[in-house]
DNA sequence: TCAGTGCAAATACATATGTATTCGGCTAAT
DNA sequence: ATTAGCCGAATACATATGTATTTGCACTGA
């Protein structure tokens, strides 16, 4: 019968299904190994983990990391911007940026249509500082993906994004 | 072709290939749209996010969550084990332990081998409490997951297992 | 036997994050 | 035009996490 590693639920393989056996949370023969969010929190750690020794070495935070990278795509944004993508509270950006206008990694102003808003730009430092991380990040990116095809790559892409609009809809109970 | 959403190499989609296109952060083209990294973040972030609004109604916190999943597993676990499993530093962990001392959650004693460490158990109150979350827990899955097949989580589950074995061999430079 | 080394856990201290509040600017209703 | 309410960011305060150090136990080799 069943019984294979973590795959296998030997039902068809058709389409949706209620019955989630091994990888549901709430059935008895449920294991952590086989949970989807904990190894992605595993696999999200380990990656991390790595590149923050990295990155220290370039006087770079992982959370400043991040807000550059999110900065690489929208530039100017605002804190408010930031926070919702870098996942984090809005407090704790508007401390990030601080540090890192003391880098000089960062400049901001208020935006000029409404003067509430402080929009943040990397400076020619910090599109510098990224250019120069770029490299390190990549091969760690590649070393996470030896041995896995694009293709694979891709759906695991398309998986994700199912699961992030998923549980974009309003929450339970 | 190949060609769909997020996809697209364009290249052929036999096995690894060295040219991770849009998917590799050290890519010109790249989007944290497009990051595996990213949307798993992402992804947990949403997941934890809903459930820890729940799980406080219930007294307890994400990390105390964490450690009595951990436990429902391996029991009696040292507070090293623990501290390895669930992603946390052990200080960290015998903080939280503590609390959970306090809330009748756990009981500990040193393991009688070796008197240095410090063996949790859940005590029939955590155990209680574990059980009555279950199926909330388990809702929150099903709410992840739907409109994806259990072959999907398959594929899914072996893709991010293989990232977290990459991840464990030596880190880069 | 016991000194030295190593490890697990606990704790003091530093830092970072989140929550609640404040400040100032925008907008709409009167 | 004035005011009430809303919203973004900044900040005061509380909490949680991590880092460095300490404490106590265990194992090893002289």
């Amino acid at each position: 019968m069943n019984t294979r590693s973590a795959t296998a639920s030997t039902k068809q393989e058709g389409e949706h299904v209620e019955n989630r056996g091994e990888y549901d949370p709430s059935n008895p023969t449920f294991r952590l190994e086989n949970s989807p969010f904990y190894l992605m929190a595993h696999a999200d750690f380990k990656y991390h983990e790595d590149m923050d020794k990295v990155l220290h070495k370039h006087g770079v935070s992982k959370p400043i990391y991040r807000v550059m990278t999110v900065l690489r795509e929208r530039q100017p944004a605002s804190i408010g911007a930031i926070a919702e993508a870098a996942l984090t509270k809005r407090s704790t950006i508007s401390r990030i940026i601080d540090r890192m206008l003391e880098q000089g990694l960062v400049t901001t102003e208020p935006n000029p249509e409404d003067n509430r808003v402080t929009e943040v730009t990397l400076t020619p430092a910090g599109q510098q500082t990224l250019r120069k991380l770029t490299p390190i990040v990549g091969r760690q990116f590649s070393r996470a993906m030896e041995g896995i095809s694009n293709r694979d790559i891709a759906h695991l892409l398309r998986t994700l994004k199912k699961i992030s609009d998923n549980l974009g809809k309003l929450p339970i109970e």
